[in-house]
DNA sequence: ATATATGGTCAACCACGTTGACCGGAAGGT
DNA sequence: ACCTTCCGGTCAACGTGGTTGACCATATAT
C-alpha cells in the first residue's frame, strides 16, 4: 500500500501531465517550434493523415468553430495546410505538412525520452502498472479522443 | 511490461484527471453545488484554513491578480469571506466559510469513492503503484504547490 | 520625514472554449 | 429541373482563466 492519500491523486496527475507537457514544450522551442501549445499537439494528433475541421472536433469532442480556430493556428505555424475537396467543393481538408509532421516526431522522441528518465526514477514495473491503471481510469464526458495515439 | 507506447503516457493522464474531476463535479451539483470549477477547488485547498491573495497567487503558482478574481468568485458562490486584516489594513484576508468547507468535504469524499472505483477495476497494488510513480513524475514549472493536500 | 516595499485593484489583452446566426454547396424527392 | 433539406465552414459575441502594466494606499526602513 503506498503511502499517499487518494485524494491528492487528481492534482498529481494534473501535475505529472503539466510536467511532461512543459518538458517537451521546452524541447520543441529550442529545436526551432517555438508557441507550440499543448492543444497544437492533440489536435495534430487528431488530424492525423488528414480530416476535416467538422471530423476535427467530433474526434477532440469540442465544437466545429472551436477546431477551425486551432486549425487556423496550426495553418500560421506552418503545421497543417487547408486545401479544397475535390469531391465536396464545401470542405476544406486539414493535412499535415513535413514540418508539422516533424514537430510531431520530435515531441514523440522528447516524451519518450522524459517518460524513460521517469522509468529510472521510480522503476519499470511501477512504470507498466501506472500505464494499466491509466488504462481503465475514470472517463471524462467530454473528450471522446477516439482517433489512435499513435507512435509516431 | 505494458502494451502501451510511453507516448501515450501524457494523454491518457490527462484523461484521467479529467474524468475524475468531472465525476466530482457532477457530485457536487448533484448536492446542490452548481457552478464548481476545477479552480474553485485546487484554490480552497490551497487557503486552507486562511491567507491573502497574494499568498494564494504564490501557492497556486500564478499571479496575484489572477488569484484575486479566483477568490472573487469563490466569495460570489459562497464559499470564502474576505475580511480586513486587523493588523495590515491593505490586506484582505480569504477565510472559507462553512459552505465552502462542506463543498470540501464532498469534493473529498467523491473523489475517494471514485478512487476506490477505480482500484476495484486496476487492482490494489497497481493504483497504489500509481501513486508512488506520480510522486517522482516530471513537475510543471509553473504551479509550486507549495500547499498540503489536505484530506479535509 | 522621506523613500521604498508591499497588498490590492483596474484595465487591456491572450488562449481556448462556448452558442447562435448565417452562407453556400451537396443531395434527395417530387 | 426545382425546391427543400442537410451539412461544412465562417462570423460574431461571449465566458473563463490566465497574463502584464499601471496605479493607489498602507507599512516599513533609513
Amino acid at each position: 500500500m503506498s503511502s499517499t492519500d487518494d485524494v491528492a491523486m487528481p492534482f498529481l496527475l494534473m501535475s505529472a501531465f503539466e510536467g511532461l507537457a512543459d518538458a517537451v514544450h521546452r524541447e520543441l522551442e529550442r529545436a526551432g517550434y517555438p508557441g507550440v501549445r499543448t492543444t497544437h499537439g492533440f489536435a495534430m494528433q487528431a488530424i492525423g493523415s488528414g480530416c476535416t475541421s467538422v471530423e476535427l472536433g467530433a474526434r477532440l469532442g469540442i465544437s466545429k468553430q472551436a477546431a477551425a480556430k486551432t486549425a487556423q493556428s496550426l495553418e500560421e505555424l506552418g503545421f497543417i495546410t487547408r486545401t479544397r475537396g475535390p469531391h465536396d467543393r464545401r470542405e476544406r481538408i486539414l493535412q499535415p505538412t513535413p514540418r508539422g509532421l516533424e514537430m510531431l516526431r520530435l515531441s514523440a522522441l522528447a516524451f519518450r525520452r522524459e517518460v524513460e528518465d521517469w522509468r529510472t526514477r521510480a522503476g519499470d514495473e511501477v512504470i507498466d502498472a501506472t500505464l494499466d491503471a491509466l488504462l481503465v481510469a475514470p472517463r471524462p464526458t467530454r473528450r471522446v479522443a477516439d482517433f489512435p495515439v499513435t507512435g509516431v
